[in-house]
Formats: C-alpha cells, structure tokens, sequence
RNA sequence: GUCCCCAUCGUCUAGAGGCCUAGGACACUGCCCUUUCAAGGCGGCGACGCGGGUUCGAAUCCCGCUGGGGAUACCA
C-alpha cells in the first residue's frame, strides 16, 4: 500500500463538479442522532461540491409513516443548519410511477410474476436455514411458460413482480469502505412490486434516485447489503449507477446500537436540553470523519473546506454526550450574548422570565454565559436575579456558620452598600476591602457570605459583578434575610 | 445458521511500512491562575484485540482466530 491516490488501502473517490445528494428519512420516528449525521456529511459534501440536496420523505410504509413526523424532520433539519435545495419530495405520491417502471422491466423481460405463497416461501426460507445454506428465492417461477403464466393471471391468483437478478458478481466502489464484491449466490431475485400491486422500497428509491438524477448516495451500513440489488436495477432501468459510500452506525456506551435507554437519540431532545445547533452539527460531524488535523471546534464553512469523503470512517463511532457537552460549552464561550438569545428565549420563558427587566437580564447574561454548559443551565443560572431565592447551598453555609463575626460583618457591609450613591463595581470592591482592612479579616471572609446571600450558591461570577447587576434593593433585602437565617441556625444549632 | 462489514487510550480520533518512545481531544487526575464557580495554562494516567506470515523494518500489507456490528421480508 502507500502508493498515492490509496488511503488505508482504499482507493480515493474522486468526486469532479457539482454533486446531487439526497437525504431520504423515513417519517417513523423523529430525526435521530444517525439520520442527522448522515444528513451532515450530504450537507457538507453538497456545499463543498455545489450541485442540489434533495429532501425525499420515504413514507410509503402508511402504517407506521406520520405526517406530523414529517414537519418534525424539517423542523430539525433547518435548526441545524442543513438546507435542501429540492424538496421535500413524498414518496407516496411517487408510487404510480415507480410501479410503472416496474411493469416497464416486466413487459421487457428483466421482471416476472412469481405466484409463490408467503407459505410456501417461508417453508424454503427454513429449509435452507435447517441446511446451514443461505436462503435465495429459487426461481421457482421463472421458468413459467406464457400459457401457465396468463391461466394463473386469470384465475386471479396473487402475484408479485420479481427482479432478474444477473447472475454476475456485483462489483462497487464504496466512498467510504473502498472496492466492494458481491458474488451471485448473496443476491437473490428480490421484490418490486407486491401482490397488492404496490412497488416495494427497493423499486421505489432507484427510480426516484434516476428521476432525482441523483449522483452520490451517502446513507447508512444498514443499506450496504441493499446496494447491490439496486446497482443491477438502476442499469435495467437504464439509469446513471451513483456513487455509494455507507456510513457506519452510531453505537451507545454499550457499543451495541444507540438506544432510547441512554438518554437522548433524536435531534428535538438536544434541542430542549439546550443544545446549540451549530454545536451538535459541528460534534456530529466528527463523529466518523476528521479533518486530518487537530482542530475540533470548527465553523461550519471550516468544515465545509475540509471536507472530503476519503477521510469518512469506516469504523462505527459510540456516541459520547460528555465530549458533546464540552463542545456546546464552547460555542457557548464564543457565541455573543446577542446571538444567543434567539435560541435561548424558549428556555427563559419556561424558567419564567420572559417578562423581566431587560438590561438587568442582559446583564446576568453576560455575566453567565461562560459559566453554563447549555442554554438550558444558562437560564437556570440567571433565575435568582428576578425571583425569590429558594434557599441556601447547606454544604457551602456550613463554614459561615463556625464564624460567629460573620451576621455583624454582613450587617454592616449591607449598611454600607445600601449607602452608597450607586452600586458600581468599584465602589462595591473598594468598600469591601475597606471593611475587611478595618476588620482585620481577610476579603473571603465577607466575600463568600455575601456571595451565598444573595444567590443562594457558593460559585458563580465575580461577586461585585453579581451586586452590580442584581441593585440595591434586592441586595438589602437578602443581606438581612440572610443574616437572620445564619442567627437562627447558629441559635438552633447551640440549643 | 449463512452472507457482508468493522477493529489504535474508557470515549472521539491522528496514523498512507522507517518520521511512533504512537500525536490531539473528551472524561479522570495533580499543580498554576483566581474572592468562588466556570474558562484557561502546565503536567499525569491511559491504546495499536490475539496468533501467524511478508519485510532489513509492521499500528500500517496478507492469512487465521477472537470480538463487535449489519443484512438475511410482499419494512423502509
């Protein structure tokens, strides 16, 4: 290996001009961490390329499809940033056309009816089975004469339409797993058209991907079995054979395949807990593909530069909502207040803020901002500027407690702030420091408390930053309430 | 069962036969910065699944094993 144009022993995909990509979800269910990612890579591979990115909602399968599922997926793809150029196309309305170009391959040989019962199939299938051998459908009814063919059609007995399968090893590139063989005894004569007369999902995606003139299919390894069945049917179609690259699955931390049962799996939970979509757009990204060098926080454009579907993993990636965390604590870093604040007003409206003082939230924004992991905690944070404090950190109170100078301290701190013409920073830092030199104490020792008083909490931003921004009144109350509080445990805790 | 795919720290990854004493990131952890928290800086812990080849030399190429995953529908 080494020789140019091979990566780990798989062959370059050269991709020249502009790309038809599509993304096909099925509206069973809402968009979930593997369609998202696979929506991504088409996204990416689309803006890198120029070219179209095709929306098509495969919900032939009534029974479980949902039409609220399908503004649900929109709804999630826009959020994250990933646009389509075409669409969105339903399949269901595509049916007569797809069961056209099946009867079209029958008229011209390269389908047949086969008359076989779902019975009579499923006793072969466990023969074979029995025998240690895979099961391919024997082609019990290829051999059908015209006359026995038209004598079952009349006497109205059930059929399906089968694809001719070649008898020829099918031979692909794959962008991501290199040269794929798939030998004849693999592949059987598969179904495209049901009994009920309805085209089956493999008759119904290569039609559309020839109608769509679709150039690149990338989608998931569940669909790496399928390719060579539909390879031989886009070319008995007549069609351009496109580009595959299968897309490994995203495990959970069980390495087994991402469940329910560890928390989050669809796009809408990441967004309610408060995720940034440019955060999970930018980790999912790297969930199976890398840039090839160190950077990891990286703008969408960025990616989009970098891009390149030679460097698309092979290996299945298990999904870690730690690293996501830590991401979304970045962009959360980086991300002006101002710019936040369209993702954030759900969350201030659920944590009751919505009709609160406008600079004073503006100001605890910006003061917390750094400090929160997802919009979700950020306005969580900013909760005890604009209402009543449910009460104090036991842990963080305890050592105020041992200090019997601490309510006095207070008391005069709070005396002295509530003087003072205008609560600024500095104002409030040099009188501190004032009372602490006097006092012969350290600043800590009248910095936690008051810290405590008037958020409730032990961390948080920079205490004179945090009296500045929550006012005179609010401090003087708190001050006092707090005192009493620190009396009364202290008396309790002598008695 | 059969077919197919995959295999580097706990996790995401870099690695294109000598640049590897295997690099980066998350997590964990020590120290520093600091009024606290967060962020940040500097360290630490920590991996080439196993066995055979090929080669002067293998994480890298080949074979086997093991492990994991997928597919085996008139579902998509």
């Amino acid at each position: 290996m080494g020789s140019r144009g091979e990566r780990n022993g798989i062959k370059m995909t050269e991709i020249h001009g502009p790309v038809r990509v599509r993304f096909a979800p099925s509206p069973t269910g809402f968009l979930h961490l593997g369609g998202v990612r696979t929506a991504i890579y088409n996204d990416l591979l689309r803006q890198k390329m120029g070219g179209a990115f095709i929306l098509r909602i495969e919900d032939t399968d009534k029974e479980r499809s949902d039409e609220a599922m399908t503004r649900q997926i929109q709804a999630a793809l826009s959020w994250i940033g990933v646009h389509w150029d075409e669409g969105p196309f339903l399949q269901s309305e595509r049916l007569p056309l797809h069961r056209e170009r099946a009867e079209e391959l029958l008229a011209a040989g390269k389908a047949y009816r086969c008359f076989c019962t779902q019975e009579e199939l499923e006793a072969q299938r466990a023969e074979m089975q029995a025998k240690g051998s895979a099961f391919q459908y024997p082609r019990t009814c290829l051999g059908l004469s015209r006359e026995d063919i038209d004598a079952r059609v009349a006497e109205g007995r059930p059929f399906v339409v089968r694809f001719q399968m070649p008898d020829d090893h099918i031979r692909f590139h794959d962008m991501v797993r290199g040269d794929m063989d798939f030998p004849p005894d693999a592949l059987d004569d598969f179904v495209l058209l049901r009994s009920d007369g309805s085209p089956t999902y493999h008759m119904s995606v290569v039609v559309d991907d020839i109608d769509m003139k679709v150039t690149h299919v990338i989608r998931g390894e569940d669909h790496l079995s399928n390719t060579p069945k539909h390879i031989p049917l886009f070319l008995a179609l007549g069609g351009e054979v496109p580009t595959f690259g299968h897309l490994p699955l995203i495990l959970g931390p069980d390495k087994k395949r991402l469940s329910k049962r560890y928390g989050a799996t669809s796009v809408e939970e990441f967004r309610n807990e408060g995720i940034l979509p440019h955060a999970l757009y930018n980790f999912m990204a790297l969930l199976g593909w890398s840039p090839g060098d160190d950077r990891e926080i990286m703008e969408r454009d960025e990616m989009i530069q970098a891009f390149s579907v030679d460097r698309l993993n092979a290996s299945a990636a298990v999904f870690d909502r730690e690293k996501l965390l830590w991401m979304n604590t970045q962009y959360m870093l980086k991300t002006e207040t101002a710019e936040l604040r369209p993702h954030l007003e759900p969350f201030l409206e659920q944590a009751g803020l919505q009709d609160v003082d406008p600079d004073r939230l503006a100001a605890a924004l910006e003061l917390h901002r750094p400090r929160a992991k997802t919009l979700k905690e950020l306005a969580e944070q900013v909760v005890p500027y604009f209402q009543e404090l449910p009460g104090y950190d036991p842990a963080a109170c305890a050592k105020f407690l041992k200090d019997p100078a601490v309510p006095e301290l207070l008391e005069t701190l709070r005396d002295r702030y509530t003087a003072l013409p205008e609560l600024t920073k500095e104002a409030l830092e040099a009188g501190l420091r004032a009372l602490s030199e006097e006092k012969g104490v350290k600043a800590g020792v009248l910095i936690h408390p008051t810290r405590m008083a008037l958020s409730g909490a032990a961390g948080g931003p920079p205490l004179f930053d945090l009296v500045e921004t929550m006012g005179k009144e609010v401090m003087e109350r708190r001050m006092t309430r707090f005192v009493a509080f620190l009396r009364e445990a202290a008396g309790a805790g002598q008695g």
